[in-house]
DNA sequence: TCACCTCACACCTTTGAATAGG
DNA sequence: ACCTATTCAAAGGTGTGAGGTG
């Protein structure tokens, strides 16, 4: 590939020709060259799923973000045991004395990181039906708590800040892309992120989108890395990689690094092949990547459906979303009889996943789903699941990612860790993603440059497990990420340089981990706020991201 | 009043440990 | 002992709609 701008195939408005870059490029950033990236020259990506995509963006495509959901993370991403609090439908709540302090705050600030904990609520403390017990405070310690007075010698109980579980979403359709012409025994790191297209809110008025305003502060940018990373491009080629495990989140203070993206405004996902290291020290190679954006993937963020046309859509093509679909007495079916204007889309022939047989599914994916059964070479023995996924890194770990001035003014930005590299195991999507492919693709419109201060150095950064890791930037403080983060000036450079911040990791989701659950690294600093055409009018991405460049140093709380 | 958000809910799929069988 | 297939309860994902908030 020659570097040329593509079109992404649902693309329904044109799209200039990336801009010179000596023209756009950022200050600093002056040594940088149009030369496509070694390694990286031949590299095609084909979105999966396009048609429906197509679909969605020609309704126009809505990414639910609002905390509402069943998927509960805990601002306690840890205990002492490396286990994960209990969660989803066995979390209850149970009162404790309406008097009994809050013995620990300072405590669960510090180990959180947070220099401000919500409010108390005196009246809430988790318990875990299968403790049986109230959580004591070595449940949620990372290292032991101050000694509370008990009278009787028993284990103090901890009262919990009164912080709500954490409500995320995945996207549907998830994006899915098929990767060719990258070289074969080349290390690759295949990074997500969302930005926003314009400085817009929006608001939905007589069924279409129209600009209701000036765009509120951005979300901190957090991008998420493929678990898969780093793998070599025979790993990524041979199968298609999914970001199905791609999480959005509207909580400003999500803690597990979920993408944060407000409300009412529009968003475009985008994917990055950042080239790594040839050994295991998932060392980057500093020129070498890519951008890849599909234009169909453009979404608005909202907390509640507005279109009726993209709530048909999901609960057409979403298999979790069956239950509401029409035919029988369901749910749906009543709230769609009540609901006047409602239009019904004449229901599709999906084949129902529950319908195959279960047991070894196609491998011929890259998803950031669980691995159980995703690994045929690999029985649970090799993955061992921690009790759900927490603290699966040991707390002693850190990562460094430091920022550095280079001779030409940039910032270049490096990763440390100190994690062993695991087996990389194969992956498969579940069925329902192969179940829901309509075998077309879309060839991304391509954006590519080659700065080499862009994108983080991840110097020593091994995976540390093959499940979803993300980088979540910071403010420009030393605040933690579990601390709520500080908006990002749209047009700032973001960071300032060799600052450190905690960095906590956590995980969500079941899935099995080689070496931990989900780890949340802090980001590179991606402009959330983009400049004026941002991707979806002319406006290069390399001009939106090199206006953020710099990376806090960063280092598990200890 | 309105736009937007939150939350509990029912329904469904997915997961993965346990078990059975070869 | 090992591997594979099956079972099933738990975990997780979904949109709904009433109610809350500013």
């Amino acid at each position: 590939m020659s570097g040329e701008l593509k079109e992404s195939a649902g693309s329904e408005r044109p799209r200039p020709r990336e801009p010179d870059r000596k023209d756009d490029g950022p200050p600093g950033a002056d040594d940088r060259t149009d030369a496509v990236p070694e390694g990286l020259e031949d590299v095609k990506v084909e979105l999966q799923d396009a048609g429906l995509w197509q679909r969605f963006h020609k309704a126009g495509t809505e990414m639910i973000i609002t905390k509402a959901g069943r998927s509960i993370c805990y601002p306690f991403p840890f205990n002492v045991r490396g286990e994960e609090p209990p969660r989803t439908r066995d979390t209850q709540f149970t009162s404790l004395p309406k008097n009994e302090c809050s013995p620990n705050r300072d405590a669960l600030s510090r180990i959180c990181g947070v220099s401000q904990l919500p409010t108390w609520n005196q009246d809430l403390n988790w318990a875990s039906p299968r403790l049986k017990r109230p959580f004591l405070q070595t449940d949620f310690a990372a290292q032991p708590l101050p000694a509370l007075p008990q009278a009787d010698g028993s284990s103090p109980t901890v009262k919990i800040p009164s912080m709500q579980p954490v409500y995320i979403r995945r996207m549907f359709p998830s994006i899915k892309v098929k990767v060719t012409g990258l070289q074969p025994k080349t290390k690759y790191i295949f990074v997500m992120d969302i930005v926003a297209v314009d400085s817009h809110r929006y608001k939905f008025n007589e069924s279409k989108w129209s600009v209701a305003g000036k765009a509120e502060p951005a979300m901190p940018g957090r991008v998420f890395v493929h678990p898969d990373s780093p793998a070599t491009g025979t790993h990524w080629m041979k199968q298609v990689v999914c970001f199905q495990k791609l999480k959005l989140t509207n909580n400003y203070m999500d803690t597990f690094g979920h993408i944060m993206l407000n409300s009412m405004h529009k968003y475009q996902p985008r994917l990055h092949i950042v080239q790594a290291s040839e050994n295991n020290k998932f060392e980057l190679k500093k020129t070498c990547f890519r951008t890849f954006v599909f234009h169909e993937t453009e979404f608005m963020a909202v907390t509640s459906y507005q279109n009726h046309q993209i709530t048909q859509l999901k609960i057409e093509h979403n298999p979790f979303a069956k239950g509401f679909r029409g035919g029988d007495d369901t749910e749906f079916s009543r709230s769609a009889r009540k609901s006047i204007n409602y239009p019904v889309i004449p229901r599709s022939n999906p084949v129902q996943a529950s319908l195959l047989p279960r047991g070894r599914p196609n491998n011929n994916y890259a998803c950031s789903s669980n691995m159980a059964d995703t690994c045929p070479s690999l029985s649970s023995n090799h993955y061992q699941q921690t009790t759900a996924g927490y603290n699966t890194v040991p707390l002693g770990s850190s990562i460094q990612m430091t920022t550095q001035e280079n001779s030409g003014g940039c910032m270049q930005n490096s990763f440390s860790g100190n994690t062993d590299l695991g087996p990389l195991p194969k992956r498969a999507c579940r069925e329902e993603d192969r179940l829901l492919s309509d075998n077309s693709v879309t060839t991304s419109t391509l954006t590519t440059w080659s700065n080499p201060q862009i994108l983080p150095n991840m110097e020593n950064l091994q995976p540390l497990n093959r499940e979803t890791c993300m980088f979540a930037n910071s403010a420009n403080d030393n605040t933690s990420l579990l601390a709520a983060p500080q908006p990002l000036d749209p047009l700032s450079t973001g960071f300032n340089n060799n600052q450190n911040f905690s960095v906590p990791f956590s995980s969500s989701g079941t899935g099995f981990v080689s070496n931990g659950g989900m780890n949340f690294l802090p980001s590179c600093s991606y402009a959330q706020m983009p400049q004026q055409g941002l991707g979806m009018n002319g406006t290069p991405f390399l001009h939106e991201v090199s206006r953020n460049v710099g990376c806090p140093s960063m280092q598990i709380p200890q």
